[in-house]
DNA sequence: GTCTATAAAGCGATAGAC
DNA sequence: GTCTATCGCTTTATAGAC
């Protein structure tokens, strides 16, 4: 049991060196743009290695795309653990989000592409990891419009589908190429925005 | 002068119906999944033809950007005969824009592409519209915040920018495929979002 | 000007030696 | 298990006949 651990961790070891650099250019290109090669040429393997451990680039998307889910598991359990209410989770969230796109963490898969979606679906890691994300903002969601912070009348899986949109926002990328405010400024404009996309029918 | 003209509509009409097609294909499957053949397979006519009038696939995308321009441009000189504020002219054209994505008008592009974007800022017609119509929303929306409609503390151009966002929703096509409410619910609720989220502070 | 046929190149995936 | 070398397919773009 302890013998072939050593191996089974330099396995493991370089699985995530190839997702390291899969996120990056996921982020930078997008899926159609990236290149097996160009996987290969940023951790130094050999094709033929790389398809040892993953038998094609729809997987390397999806555990690409597990892993950005599993951050963000993270990020919610961290966030459980602050007091205040719920829309402040949500809040949270919604910056880490933003800033996770910033820091080029943020894995750009396009919306319609059938292989792609099968292979997603057939990711235990990625579609479990994606149901708890979604059964936890869910909560967070119904607790917020409970707390009248999030307008009632709205359905909590827009709500969510919007907080999710968030993550791809075009706007900041726009925003911090045109260069003329802080990134942590931008960021505040459309956390706030959506927030207030979300809030109540203000009363008057 | 009238002896040629018979060809040249005969040409123009060719082509419009060549922009057509690509209008459909990149709504519907987006630039990259889009290839030639399809684009010749639902005009009927050869790839040599084709190429004939347009010597890129990037070119072609251009045209179809550049006649939804015209159809925006359109749209807001509608709006613009319209009586009311100018807060309304701007919820008029967001809700415009998700019937187009509805529509299967609204041509999809990859944000990360060098040469789509070379080819598309060398379109006049495409820059100058873009241009115009920015310059026209620009005003609406420095009018809206004059009529304190628009918080007055965010740069129009991040205004205008989450406007133009609208137009690439992702979050219609799963509450569409979802199904669980009406197109028209959808968009309503997505389109007073989006006001809401540039409306000024409540002041309780 | 439009067609058929094909070139040219990029890319995902694999064979076989070591 | 990793490498080099290559296959096979797709796709953009063009040559040359009519």
């Amino acid at each position: 049991m302890s013998r072939p651990s050593f191996r089974e961790k330099v396995q493991q070891a370089r699985e995530e060196a190839v997702v390291d650099a899969v996120e990056r250019l996921l982020a930078d290109k997008g899926f159609d743009a990236m290149t097996m090669d160009a996987v290969v040429a940023e951790v130094g393997i050999s094709k033929a290695s790389l398809y040892r451990h993953f038998t094609s680039k729809e997987e390397l998307a999806a555990a690409a795309m597990a892993r950005a889910l599993e951050r963000a598991l993270a990020e919610t359990a961290r966030l459980a653990a602050l007091p205040g209410p719920a829309i402040s989770r949500l809040e949270g969230l919604a910056r880490w989000a933003y800033q996770q796109q910033i820091d080029g963490r943020m894995p750009a898969l396009p919306a319609q592409s059938s292989s792609l979606r099968d292979a997603l679906a057939g990711d235990t890691a990625y579609t479990d990891s994606l149901v708890q994300l979604s059964t936890t903002l869910g909560q967070w969601i119904a607790d917020a419009q409970h707390e009248d912070a999030i307008d009632a009348a709205l359905p909590s899986d827009l709500v969510l589908y919007t907080l999710f949109a968030r993550a791809c926002d075009p706007v900041l990328g726009v925003m911090r190429a045109a260069g003329t405010h802080s990134d942590a400024q931008v960021v505040d404009w459309l956390v706030r925005g959506w927030l207030r996309s979300v809030a109540p029918q203000s009363t008057p």
